[in-house]
Formats: C-alpha cells, structure tokens, sequence
DNA sequence: GGCAATTACTTTAAGCTTAAAATATATCCC
DNA sequence: GGGATATATTTTAAGCTTAAAGTAATTGCC
C-alpha cells in the first residue's frame, strides 16, 4: 500500500486525490479530441450528403489538385500520411468515378502516376470552396486572435507530440 | 485589388487567384486536425504494441469501469457518441476476449447489460495507467500555463462549432 | 384488450484503415 | 552480367464505422 515505484522526486504529488497526477494532460487531450471529432463529423456528414463523397477522397484529390502534372501513389500515402495499401483503394475508387486517371510511370514499370481528370478538378473545386466555407463557419465564434493563440499554443502541442512519435518509429 | 465582399454575384469571380478568403480558419483547421491526428495515432499504435488492444475498446472499456453496475448498449453509445451498431461489433469481440460480460435486463427483454469481468477490469485499469503516462508525455513540452490556455480556446471553438453542428441535427 | 408508435438492438452493405505478406521492378556492387 | 538489396505497389485479413433496414419488445392511447 506504498504507492508509485520510489518516488524519485518532487513533491508535487500532492496526495489527496493520488491517481490525479496528470489530470491536466488528460482533460486537455479529452478536449482536444472531442473538438476535433466534432468538426470532424460534421464535416464528413456534409461531403456526403452534399457530394456524395468522404473525407479521405477529398483529401487525395486535395493533393492532386496541388501537383497538376500528378504524382505516384507512393508520394500521395507520403503526403496524405497513410499507408499505401489505403491509397490503392481510394485511387480505385475515384477512377471508377471518373475523377482520378492512372497512367503507368514512363521512367519506373513499378510506378503508376495520378492526376485528376478535368471532371475531377471541376468537381474538387466546387467542394472545395464550399468546404472552406464550411470551416469558416464552424470557427466563426472565435475573434481572430483567438484563432492566433490557437494556431501557436496548437504548434507548441504538435511539436511536443511529434518530438515523442518521432523516437518510437526509428526504432 | 482589393476584394472579397461587396461583389455580390459573381459569375465565377475569375480573377486568377481569388485569396482564399478564410484562410486563417482553413489553417487553425488542418493544424487542429494534423495534431489530432498524430497524438491519436502514436496512442493506437500503442494500444496495439504493448497490449494488443484498440482505442474503441479502450474508450467502451472505459465508460464500464465508471459504471460498475454495468448499462446497456444504447447508453455506452451514447456516451461513446458512436452508433449503436458499432457498440454490438464492439461489445461482442471484448465479450469474445473475457473482458466483458453480458446479460439480459431484469427489466426488459429487449436490452442487454454489459459490464466488466473481473479480468477486464484488470485490464482497463492496466491500461488506463499507462495511457495516462502516454498523454503526459506527449504534453510534456507544454508549461502548466499553455495547457490551461489551450482548455479554454479549444472550450471556445468547441462550443462555436457546436452550434453549427447541433443546428443542422435537429433537421 | 389491442393496435400504433416508439425503443433497444442486430444485421447488412459499403467504405476506411492498417500491418504484413506478396509481386514486380529497379538499383547497387562485385 | 548477376545476385543481393531496396523500392513501388497490390493483396489479404482483420477491425472500425456508419446509415439504413430489419427484428423484437415496450409504451401509449383508445
């Protein structure tokens, strides 16, 4: 009935409400995630019932929208931060379509190269502006400093956070 | 040169590049996002490492071990804001591990009541430990100061997009 | 009592996601 | 040149997630 491994240090620890110890850090990331979440959701509900599309198609073409002349599937699940095997299928599903164009690369035989076809461009734009519409809104209680605080105190985690993901994946 | 606003209608408002009005929302948007994203991340693929387990089922297991009399499907989804559909998948793999039990409502034959066994209980409270070492340290670079900041904005964008997103749910 | 509406849950179909294994090609080095 | 290694992509198996449809039981109301 001792408690926490020797207790190497610092006071801090209060007692009282013991398993309290980092009570901070785990409402702050309740929050963060509930936040996130909820915007999240909202804005996958629209894309489908708006485009009849989803949050991972609009990223993809986001992407290619970005890099006219197109690029391989393994810069796009680069850059869209997923794994490749997730990029095969969206690709898929985006050339059946009628969005996405595959060619084979003509430097690599392993290399496919993507690009949005013209109904693919026309289509992302569309949502794309309505999409940025519909951020503006759901962030429209802030004033704009708040938004500024916001996006340095968010830097200020991402990079405290990366800091810790960056040492697991060496390895 | 100037823009934005006043020109009402548009036909297609050329003009080459059209700055993006809401630019800062887009980007406090894919920061909040990409953060998410990345604490979330390096979290499930812990899960996954040391125990071989999921964040769903941690979250499921966690709404239990608040409630030892155990509640029914409709409730956990509630609380887990998820459909309730997911929480039956859900429920039935944890059931299959040992680490929850179920049985029928006393008081109505069409629920279900589940609850931790003795070894989910062990388990989640395992786990909730070093999950909460996790979240302490992917926060560690923040003082004591930014955290608390950082709950009020994010409390603030959380109740804007709220309205936005309860508006459109009560159809 | 009996029937309509509601509620609790499950099933289904579709898509997203990943890790790991498999395939095919390219590159490096002797 | 030829074999080892690395790279680009696809396939597979498993799980998460949802909306919509289906089933069963309960509740409300006449």
């Amino acid at each position: 009935m001792d408690d926490t491994a020797a207790m190497p240090l610092d006071a801090e620890t209060k007692v009282s409400e013991r398993p309290a110890d980092h009570e901070a850090e785990l409402r702050l990331w309740l929050r963060l995630f509930t936040c996130t979440t909820l915007i999240e959701g909202e804005i996958r509900r629209r894309l489908r019932e708006q485009f009849d599309s989803t949050l991972p198609r609009f990223d993809l073409m986001a992407q290619l929208d970005k890099a006219p002349a197109g690029m391989n599937l393994g810069e796009l699940s680069q850059r869209m931060m997923v794994s490749n095997g997730n990029v095969t299928g969206l690709a898929e599903r985006l050339v059946t379509q009628g969005l996405l164009e595959r060619r084979p690369s003509p430097t690599d035989r392993r290399a496919q190269l993507v690009s949005l076809t013209a109904e693919g461009r026309r289509a992302f734009r569309a949502m794309a502006r309505t999409h940025e519409g519909w951020i503006a809104e759901m962030f429209a209680g802030l004033k704009p400093g708040e938004i500024e605080s916001l996006m340095q105190l968010l830097a200020r985690a991402k990079a405290s956070a990366r800091k810790v993901a960056a040492a697991g994946e060496s390895k």
